[in-house]
DNA sequence: ATGCAAACTTGATTTAGATCAAGTCAAAGA
DNA sequence: TCTTTGACTTGATCTAAATCAAGTTTGCAT
């Protein structure tokens, strides 16, 4: 089973002829009902009101449409782009999940951030030309690739979008600094308690259940992510489900005990 | 005395009519070669090749320095702006140093970045009009203040301005999440001596010395930006210093092995 | 079905850095 | 000049989480 959390749509049927330039795996993209489908325009997009379109009237989102290369299908563990390649495009995730990371000099790899439905990846390329990060799938997930440089023309036309795109990439300075305040004064347990309640804020925003959730990553990820390792991330989660402030089975999740977990997080 | 890193200034001598919104200390606003002369405009600004107008055409320096209220003097420890107060202008410091930092629930600070002449401040800000931060200064320091609506309007004519700042955010988000990896991993050495390296680089950026520099911030202050407490920064920069990697004195420190220290921090 | 590798869990031991506790030093005012 | 105050240093002890070391479990691929 895949995480596609979008799983209905009110699709129009337009076909929209392949692009070349993207070499992905093609599966019922005919299917208005299949989360993947291709076909779906920003007008139609589920995520629409979280994505890039918010507040932009219906013709600018034509517009917007138009530029930006959609569905593109990615297995497992693909990478949309990685550290160093020349920065060409931001991406939406539509369905799965990303994770961004670096390499250290050593080899080894820090995750810098994991991205949902809705969200935009590759934001960190616009500096240098240059991808400072690599991405890649968590699972299989389709994404919409927006090339920058048609972007940035588009937004000069349209103040609401150059609006919200100064938002977007302050959210991800705003969400950057919330986890080096994590990183730096927090036990495993304020960690962990504050990684659940980010994760299920993110799914009441996607109109997702808010208490019962899937961690799409590993241990081993979230331990890289919040600096601890993955014996850590497994003995606090487990000791979490004990005392009944949460149940835990594999990658699912729910929040018995919201209270609690709040103030094992003592989040602000 | 002051760290101001401008000592000198080709500097036009309009004097600007005062902005009544701006409650500033005024000091030597005739004198040009004074660092703080709030007269200087960005075209003659010695910051313009790292600030703003990179990459401007002359004309539309004016333009964007008419939307600039300039030369606002703080004193040491005075606010920019706190968290939760309503977002209406990023800041760009002039002379001086800026650090920004959140309150966690039971009031600890916790600092989330230093920022030094030519560099913005208040980035944070625009996702939710609201600034997620506080900004106050380390020492008394002059900053610009960039008036966001008209920012945005400016930036909507000028397609080079609207490159450069998101250029400019891209960079904080880089920034933010290579902090994110330096606390994620790394020992105490590795953070401390990173941290003296980029310093070092960012000197280099406003072409002052790259070896010989001031540490601005209190030992406090670095412990809690790097996530160690203050007997541990100050036992590993005086390691490093006995083992000839550098050299200390109060907040002036001298990089004397290069090579070494880079290997301590065992960056990319 | 069966076997294998990766992911996860659990326990014992070690350690880097925190905490606790005195110090010293340096700038600023009286 | 002396005192005060905050910043910094240095040493002894403690502890949370890392590391080391076996286990299990799960999900694939044959």
């Amino acid at each position: 089973m895949t995480a596609a959390t979008i799983t209905t749509a009110t699709a129009n049927s337009t076909i929209i002829s392949k692009d070349v330039s993207l070499k992905s795996v093609d599966l019922n993209m005919t299917d208005p009902t299949c989360p993947h489908n291709k076909a779906i325009s920003c007008l139609d997009c589920r995520l629409g009101k979280i994505c890039l379109p918010v507040a932009l009237k219906d013709d600018d989102i034509v517009q917007l449409d138009q530029i930006v290369k959609r569905g593109r299908m990615l297995e497992k563990g693909e990478h949309l782009y990685r550290a160093n390649d020349q920065f060409h495009s931001v991406f939406a995730v539509r369905s799965g999940y990303v994770k961004t990371y670096r390499l250290t000099k050593d080899g080894e790899e820090q995750i810098t951030g994991f991205y949902f439905p809705g969200e935009l990846v590759g934001l960190d390329g616009i500096n240098q030309n240059i991808y400072s990060n690599s991405a890649k799938t968590l699972e299989s997930a389709a994404v919409c690739e927006i090339p920058f440089n048609r972007f940035k023309e588009l937004s000069l036309q349209m103040p609401q979008l150059q609006s919200h795109f100064f938002q977007l990439m302050s959210q991800e300075i705003a969400e950057d600094q919330l986890l080096i305040t994590l990183l730096s004064k927090k036990t495993a347990e304020q960690r962990l308690a504050t990684f659940v309640l980010t994760i299920s804020a993110r799914n009441a925003t996607r109109a997702l259940s808010a208490t019962h959730l899937r961690l799409p990553m590993s241990r081993t990820e979230m331990g890289n992510y919040l600096g601890l390792t993955v014996e850590t991330v497994s003995r606090t989660l487990n000791r979490f489900a004990k005392e009944g402030v949460i149940t835990l089975e594999q990658k699912e999740l729910s929040i018995i005990d919201l209270e609690r977990l709040r103030l094992l997080a003592n989040l602000d």
